[in-house]
RNA sequence: GCUCGGGUGGUGAAAUUGGUAUACACGCCGGACUUAAAAUCCUGUGGACAGAAAUGUCCGUACGGGUUCGAUUCCCGUCCCGAGCACCA
């Protein structure tokens, strides 16, 4: 009987969805193991090879942990609001949720032919209204929470009400925003609106005007990770920044707990060193430094003292202050420009506006700045020292002004020599005539009280100073901001938020979900208003709705704990699901989502502990990233100006263009070509220069693209190898972390594997005869193959190395069928190891051996018990007192006969005689090679 | 520039983490079965040298050093490739 793989393939798959087999039960008396795929975006180009990678890997990984006995949580659904449908909407009129949902059709039937094994019954969409509804939900919850730092927990904002109102807000320790000292009294005189901006600056999500990224080509704003290299990070349009009144959520007051947290986590290194970059934590002081402007440019008073706050790591450097800087958009600007250089300053201000981001980013070489005019005095020195306007502080960090110190930083270095600033050196023996010695290093000199310290212990000792002068104090900075929450787009959840008499005010719970409104078009409306502004009557009691949305990643931040209870209508987890499913154990998604998504989770997660809605302070234990799967391009050769061709080998004796050739016309990069002169018409009458009969094409590992024609679906490849064939080919072709181009090249080896391993089971490998198993008792050496499987396959299984497996499979049919093996005690436990890389052909076999439930480990007591893997101990050999080798020796030998076993070994007493033993192989059982 | 990963046959990649380097697969060479093709199966396949042959010797994991009886693996230096961050004070 042949392996026809398209009917076994269909027909578990029907009987998998019609038997909801991969149902996972809430009350269990198992343990749990949740594996979690990140949810895609369904867009409208269907999915490639490389998209399942992730899913096929943890789907594995699902199978295997439900062999071993765990209630496994294995869901997936769709990420659903987003941009492109909105861009489709707008060009073409049809509705976003038309074309989502059927992208999501598409996906879900290419998905269901490659035989996952999801609960579909706790699919979630995020663009559904039962989904959204929590989302929105969440985002009250922030509305109403401050961030206390003194239990550094989010706490309801009616209690720091109820603190305002017995004491004000002296000795409230809040991550907010600038509210100035106010006592009971004064708090119980303020006027609603007056209280409502106050409260706002303390809410977790609030609105705040902040300079933020724009994107006028988009028409909307976005979030420092939606932003690349100044350009939006969908559609690659230029951004700017632009001051603006956003919603926007408290992640920075998270900053520490976020940094601190990821020790704990199992992520890969590299990923953790990403979010550690990105949160950004510096450890330094803030210091007060007066400033003088002697000539206000406004002239309503001259000679104008302030308190300039500045933030610095090396505060041990402040006698080398020479000069300051502030950002160009800082409120100093401002406060310190003279009358006699506001011309001068305002001309540079303008200049700086009118770049874009990109254009800042590129010209970051550049130095550029201008004298504001006005003087600082050096707390410790008493010098006075100038204050300069320079794109090269940043107003976001830190307090948008610094201490400058051209002789032990790089960039107050390049600034110092553009405009002949002073530069004093600071350390002994270093030398600054060229460059700055940013190492924190050396003796420090010409410092008052430092001098004669080491960096190292000045920094403390200068912090300590500043506290005892009572001008500034120890402090932590953190990178990471707020996040923008609002978006200028039609589809996205709206905020359940509504204005009356201009205080934003939630909208009651019970009222939840706040539907999107339909719409005609979905351009923003004529006013620059948000689409939502064309919704007729959006209004809340009469007064109107926010008209913003929120962003792609508010409905992916917490869909993990929806999964665990996704029809509750009156939670957004219950108790119950929560504290048995608790966390995601293995979350597996591509690393371009760790300093967007995995931050908000981790953020939204922590969130909901505070407020005690979830049992665990992270949402992913275990991570593992799965690389891309890159296309692999051909190219054809076309001599200039002809419609000739030539073959790769011979290309370089003509001057010729390189064009990119549908993968489909190469096989083994040999073109067929008489496909391709059907391809196009232009090439109908293509001339070939062939070498050896053959044309060879060129090839390049590319985006896999349409445009590049290198783009492979997996339905084809399932129709022509099938489903088990693809899922054990995408793990064969190398680690799953490791990116690497698809090359269907070699999966004729994959599919000749399973074919092999069928045969087996029809007349032991000569010839497809009836399904037949021998009850012999297996031999020795067909045990071992056996055991010898089962120990690679799972530890590979545990720490994802599936390619490993997969030969090790090949290997061990191979030598059965070399044995022509078809004893059901050996190969009744092969399927049910393979099952969970091929289930379908596992599955149809299992079946046909006698068996009439699902594949389990669970009918094989020795695959626990009687299985013991030939571990070998390692044996030390001393000479001399020393350990001069370990033998690794079988551990059925007990040290006394492994001694004994060694000291006889002739190669051994060759050692002993003093002759150095280059190299003494030993395998279990004997040493087999000694090598001198 | 800074921070992480990596460099192993013609190709994708293995190597129990210090113990026979190149498992497994692709590709290629040769062969079997075929009128033929496809499919299938078998043999060989890092390099150089010696030999009719089995086989043997030497060199080989980016490069140069080091530690070790022994290094793809550990340490130091150099060169490349990839990813992330990018004026973060």
């Amino acid at each position: 009987m042949d392996y026809k793989f398209n009917e076994i393939e269909a027909k578990w798959q029907k009987y998998w969805a019609e038997n909801k087999t991969f149902s996972a039960a809430t009350d269990s008396s198992k343990p749990k193991y949740y594996v979690l795929d990140m949810f895609p975006y369904p867009s409208g180009a269907g999915l490639h090879v490389g998209h399942p990678l992730g899913y096929i890997a943890s789907d594995i990984y699902s199978r295997y942990k439900r062999l071993k006995g765990f209630n496994v949580l294995h869901p997936m659904g769709y990420d659903a609001f987003g941009l492109p449908a909105e861009q489709y909407a707008i060009q073409t009129g049809q509705h976003p949720r038309v074309t989502t949902f059927q992208n999501i059709d598409r996906y879900r039937s290419q998905l269901d032919r490659i035989g996952f094994s999801f609960d579909w019954d706790r699919e979630v969409r995020t663009c559904d209204p039962k989904y959204y509804k929590w989302t929105q939900w969440a985002f009250l919850k922030m509305f109403q929470s401050w961030y206390n730092k003194d239990t550094d927990c989010a706490e309801p904002v009616t209690e720091l009400v109820a603190r305002f109102e017995e004491a004000g807000n002296k000795g409230v320790n809040a991550a907010c925003g600038d509210v100035p000292e106010f006592t009971a009294e004064q708090w119980k005189a303020f006027s609603e609106k007056e209280k409502a901006d106050i409260l706002m600056q303390y809410r977790i999500a609030y609105q705040g005007e902040t300079s933020v990224n724009w994107c006028p080509a988009l028409g909307t704003v976005l979030a420092n990770d939606e932003v690349k290299e100044g350009l939006s990070v969908r559609g690659g349009y230029p951004v700017e920044q632009k001051k603006m009144k956003q919603w926007q959520l408290r992640v920075s007051a998270y900053a520490g707990r976020l940094l601190d947290d990821l020790d704990d986590l199992q992520w890969s290194d590299a990923l953790k060193e990403m979010q550690r970059n990105w949160i950004g934590r510096s450890y330094g002081a803030q210091m007060v430094f007066k400033v003088t402007n002697p000539d206000p440019a406004d002239g309503s008073k001259s000679d104008r003292t302030y308190d300039m706050e500045i933030f610095t790591t090396r505060a041990d450097t402040v006698f080398g202050v020479t000069f300051m800087v502030v950002a160009p958009e800082s409120d100093w600007v401002e406060k310190l420009t003279t009358a006699s250089h506001k011309a001068e300053v305002d001309e540079y201000i303008a200049q700086v506006k009118k770049k874009t981001e990109r254009e800042r980013i590129a010209e970051t070489k550049t130095v550029t700045g201008v004298f504001s005019g006005s003087w600082a005095e050096n707390p410790f020195t008493g010098e006075k020292v100038p204050v300069w306007i320079a794109e090269y502080v940043l107003a976001g960090y830190g307090t948008g002004a610094i201490m400058a110190v051209p002789a032990h930083d790089s960039r107050d270095y390049a600034f110092a020599k553009k405009f002949g600033l002073k530069i004093i050196p600071l350390i002994e023996g270093c030398d600054v005539s060229n460059e700055s010695f940013d190492a924190k290093e050396g003796i420090m000199v010409n410092s008052g009280f430092l001098t004669g310290k080491t960096v190292k212990e000045a920094i403390p000792a200068a912090i300590e100073e500043v506290e005892a002068r009572g001008i500034g104090h120890r402090t932590v900075n953190y990178r990471l901001r707020d996040a923008i929450f609002s978006r200028q787009r039609y589809w996205g959840e709206p905020f359940p938020i509504y204005y009356k008499d201009g205080i934003a005010t939630p909208v009651p719970e019970s009222e939840l979900p706040l539907e999107l409104p339909d719409i005609e078009t979905f351009k923003p409306a004529e006013n620059g208003e948000p689409p939502l502004a064309r919704a007729k009557d959006w209004t809340y009691n009469g007064y109107p709705l926010e008209k913003s949305t929120m962003p792609g990643f508010a409905g992916s931040s917490a869909y993990y704990l929806r999964y665990m209870d996704p029809d509750n209508d009156q939670a957004l987890v219950s108790t119950e699901a929560d504290n048995y499913w608790k966390d995601v154990d293995l979350y597996v998604g591509g690393t371009e989502h760790a300093t967007g998504h995995l931050i908000y989770s981790r953020f939204w997660n922590k969130f909901l502990y505070d407020l005690g809605y979830v049992c665990q302070k992270e949402p992913f234990k275990k991570l593992v990233n799965q690389g891309m799967i890159q296309g692999r391009s051909n190219f054809v050769y076309r001599i200039k100006n002809t419609n000739t061709f030539v073959s790769k080998g011979l290309k370089d004796n003509y001057d010729t263009t390189e064009i990119h050739v549908d993968i489909n016309l190469v096989y083994n990069d040999r073109l067929d070509v008489d496909a391709f002169r059907k391809w196009r018409p232009e090439y109908e009458n293509a001339e070939f220069i062939l070498e050896d009969g053959e044309y060879v094409c060129g090839w390049a590992v590319e985006k896999m693209s349409k445009s590049m024609f290198n783009v492979v679906n997996p339905d084809s490849i399932c129709e022509k190898y099938g489903a088990d064939t693809l899922r054990l080919y995408e793990m064969f072709l190398g680690p799953v972390e490791m990116s690497k181009p698809w090359d269907t090249k070699g999966i004729d080896g994959v599919h000749r594997f399973l074919k092999k391993f069928w045969r087996l089971f029809f007349g032991g490998g000569e010839g497809l005869g009836d399904f037949s198993l021998s009850e012999e008792e297996p031999t020795a050496a067909e045990l071992k193959i056996l055991h010898k499987l089962i120990g690679k396959v799972e530890t590979d299984i545990e720490s994802f190395s599936y390619n490993t497996s997969v030969s090790a499979f090949m290997v061990a049919v191979n030598e059965l069928g070399a044995l022509k093996c078809n004893k059901r005690k050996i190969l009744v436990p092969m399927i049910v190891l393979l099952s969970p890389f091929a289930p379908h052909i596992a599955e149809e076999l299992w079946q046909l051996s006698g068996h009439s439930e699902s594949v389990s480990f669970a009918d094989f007591p020795m695959y626990q018990e009687e299985y013991t893997r030939e571990d070998s101990f390692e044996y030390p050999v001393s000479f001399n007192g020393k350990t001069r080798f370990k033998l690794s020796l079988p551990k059925s030998l007990d040290k006394e006969e492994a001694e004994k076993a060694v000291m006889e070994a002739p190669e051994t007493e060759k050692y002993l005689a003093g002759k150095p033993v280059k190299k003494v192989i030993v395998v279990p059982g004997r040493i087999i090679n000694v090598v001198f």
